[in-house]
DNA sequence: ATGTGACTTGTAGTCCGTA
DNA sequence: GTACGGACTACAAGTCACA
């Protein structure tokens, strides 16, 4: 439904996956529920950009890396 | 108040007036409010990334470009 | 460890206006 | 043509229980 939500989940997970850390660990580091950053990864919410930088820094990437 | 809101705004204050169009042009052309627009620019809400794409994309540049 | 449903709350985003 | 406000509506943000 939502395409740019879905590659943007895709991306996040592809970048914590890498760093081979558990929703639950980058939740936790995120200050975010854990069951809302699988609903990110799974493209099912549009974020805002304030969120993509919090994920983007605790993932220590820039955020145009989660971009398309 | 909102730091990175107000950088993005100027970001597309600045791309807007480089291609000289309004800020009602530009809001008609991205299918959002006038108001809104302005409220974007002033930084004083926190967009979400597909408003973002929405922009760059009527401004016929890279969302990256909007990003600090 | 992750997916999902069923929420509540805050704010993104709209629509009307005034100066 | 832009800034700013009030009063909305839609949906992002955040929580919890259970599979």
């Amino acid at each position: 439904m939502d395409d740019l939500a879905v590659k943007i989940g895709l991306l996040i997970r592809k970048n914590r996956t890498e760093k081979k850390i558990t929703q639950e660990k980058l939740a936790l580091l995120c200050d975010i529920d854990r069951s809302y950053l699988g609903r990110i990864e799974r493209g099912e919410v549009n974020i805002t950009v304030l969120k993509l930088f919090e994920i983007a820094k605790t993932l220590e990437i820039s955020p145009t890396n989660l971009l398309p």
